[in-house]
DNA sequence: ATATAAGGTGTATTTTTTACACTAAGGAAC
DNA sequence: GTTCCTTAGTGTAAAAAATACACCTTATAT
């Protein structure tokens, strides 16, 4: 950490895997760039980290140039620095994953200059993107179907009231797997970290399901005790 | 990734937590620093990336020049860029862990010219570290310590034939707890990546344990297959 | 009233985790 | 060479967790 130049820049970037559930389908969003290099390429909202900013702080401001919302919690799972990534030279680039309700309206807001537009697209149906995107989609995917796994991070991705179908259907889709209704509810329900709500589904057109909460403070208690090896 | 200007430089760094197992102790290397800021401190051995370097490449000089090993693997597990990390202006790092097996003559060689000694350090003595360095290693430590409860990568510490007590030690001294001998020895054979040797420990004054192998192939072969939900 | 579609529930079996204590072997000390 | 000391090495029973599996209920639509 010796012989700063007096003045120095740095040129990284920020990537987001920004997740969201909907229609039984988990999709992230894109925006089309319309410039070059990759132009008309499909790629991750990122940009540039200002010198005056936190790492952190640039993920939020890609996320709400992007979706317009601000306040999620974003998780960083990678640094990708190779050498050939960005065609115009060394480029290092900090990926963060967010998981957002889409309610309803989809809230896209393709507000950079850069992008001509932003769409949710199927995790199932991701075209080749630009840079190395697609590799840090690939470990990102990864690293979210992993830690669902042993952590219920999904709540953020559902309506704030939701079914246990819903909440199964989410799980499926994220790993990719069918799961059994009566083993979900058992194991679900026993992280004790749901909150079982008044009030039932509206609108369907079969016996409607009861409403339940994600109960954060519950959630803390329930998931602080660390992982253990055997005793 | 827009507005690129024609030529760019970045500033980041590579700091590595460099875990080592000594006389049933868990280690990490550190520098003493002989440079402004924080002169006299201990620090994690760390180097800026240069615009001609991968990420990893760095990582691996680091490591080399500190140990003069090459071809450890090294995991990265977090990137730091708050604001003020650096008192001189805006540094991001990116961290990465090694381990290696101190295999006696603890091949410390501290070469860079900002340091003025590399020493071993007990992970429980390590004092107040220079920038936000005590931050980094305590991620750095938490993350082998849950990796370690799923996946067994701590062999790399030990000596290439190790007795199942010293791997019991190992675990006992990265968990921070006791376990039992009957349940680790039954859970770690069942894993199936050991090999057992035709050989005993010498040079001990009691009756000598078997010596195990690790065995990478067995090792690919059985944690390919990945952690799963339920069914 | 009937059909349709999802909601909601329990139990037996298997697997995994935990708790727990004694004999065996080898070298050191006398 | 006998005794002592220290660690090696082993099995089983009980508890907990994961799995497999099928039917009745309830709401709406026709």
């Amino acid at each position: 950490m010796e012989n700063l130049p007096a003045h120095f820049d740095s040129l990284f970037t920020v990537d987001c895997i920004i997740f969201g559930f909907d229609e039984g389908e988990l999709k992230i969003l894109l925006i089309e760039r319309n410039e070059e290099p990759f132009k008309g390429w499909f790629a991750l909202p990122g940009y540039f980290v200002e010198t005056t900013e936190a790492i952190e702080s640039a993920a939020q401001r890609i996320l709400y140039e992007s979706t317009g919302l601000r306040g999620i919690y974003m998780e960083q799972f990678y640094t990708f620095g190779a050498l050939g990534r960005h065609p115009q030279g060394r480029v290092i680039t900090v990926a963060y994953y967010a998981m957002i309700r889409l309610t309803g309206q989809k809230d896209v807001k393709p507000v950079t200059d850069f992008a001509s537009q932003a769409v949710w697209v199927n995790v199932k149906d991701i075209p080749e993107l630009a840079f190395d995107h697609s590799r840090i989609f690939r470990k990102g995917f990864e690293k979210i179907r992993n830690k669902i796994s042993y952590q219920p991070i999904a709540f953020e991705l559902l309506p704030e009231k939701f079914t246990l179908t819903q909440l199964q259907n989410l799980y499926e889709v994220i790993l990719d797997k069918k799961l059994d209704k009566r083993n979900f509810r058992k194991k679900m329900l026993s992280y004790d970290i749901l909150k079982e709500l008044d009030e039932k589904q509206k609108g369907v057109s079969y016996r409607a399901a009861k409403l339940y909460k994600f109960d954060k403070r519950k959630f803390a208690k329930n998931f602080q005790k660390e992982l253990s090896f055997s005793k």
